[in-house]
DNA sequence: GCATATTGGTAACATTTGTAACAATCCCGT
DNA sequence: ACGGGATTGTTACAAATGTTACCAATATGC
């Protein structure tokens, strides 16, 4: 009885995570030294026009707490900046300044290029294979949840 | 100039990545109380014969220092043995005692059938382009290590 | 309206993790 | 055989992380 962690997906899918992030990473490192949660607040930030940090947390997949860190490293950095919500006043929606969309534009083309790259050397037919793939598997997984909702444990 | 998460590899892989692994965990934690580095210890102990730390390390991208603390608790449990290499005494040889052994008989089974059921989820032909995908990404960015001489079967 | 529960976010504390230094062993050229 | 350098694994300490408790604001139930 035996396991064969090469056809086990959780097992794969952790090797290249973590293959693709180091690799992605050390453009944002050398850059601008951002760490791992930092850049992924700061992404999730670029696209949209303002996210609490509950909602970054939950499309980080990042524990909360450390969520708060990241945005407040980058709030010291005057990367991003907080507003109150006034309708409720609990919440702080978050957003980039200026300076920080200054950072984002320079960072985005380098992430983009090491992302057609890979694709180029993965052909057009692996490319495929592989959205289809993915795309199914986080039908499944990834069921969108809207993001003022509860972190359920699952 | 934005880059779009829902469509950049990294983040894709991250977010299915943690989905699955806690999903899966759920049958090791609450089976044994194992914690993520010493089951992913453990079950590379499953599929090989003998492995050292640094294989494990390698194998489960987990630091050396991770690795070292999981099978120390995995020696603890009695799961695990080590015995010195008489030709390289620096190495360990990593192996799964008969208790092990048995335990692991009684997780794969469970992990087995997790994977089963999101195989059937996915359907033949998503299961499959996901696995031509994957495949060709392993290709380029996980170019196989030589496994040393350890791990063969002797 | 008022008490209570819930939510968003932070802070304090304890645990976990990684970095750096270390001992032991091996390799290799001389 | 010797010595510098590499390799394997552990440990000490510092940094990062998560658990828990907490505050403030809001929602809910009576």
């Amino acid at each position: 009885m035996t396991l064969i962690l090469e056809q086990f997906l959780p097992y794969r899918l952790n090797r290249l995570t973590e293959a693709l992030s180091h690799r992605v990473s050390l453009a944002y490192k050398a850059e601008y030294d951002l760490s791992r949660a930092e850049w992924r607040a700061f992404a999730l930030l670029g696209q949209a026009q303002a996210m609490t940090a509950t909602d970054i947390s939950y499309y980080s997949t990042m524990h909360k707490t450390k969520v708060s860190r990241a945005i407040l490293t980058l709030e010291k950095r005057r990367w991003v900046r907080r507003d109150v919500d006034e309708k409720d006043r609990r919440l702080e929606r978050i957003s980039l300044t200026q300076q920080g969309r200054r950072a984002y534009d320079k960072l985005v083309p380098m992430m983009q290029a090491e992302e057609a790259k890979l694709m180029a050397r993965l052909g057009a037919e692996n490319s495929k294979a592989l959205q289809k793939g993915l795309a199914a598997l986080e039908e499944i997984y990834l069921e969108p949840k809207v993001p003022t909702e509860t972190e359920g444990a699952e």
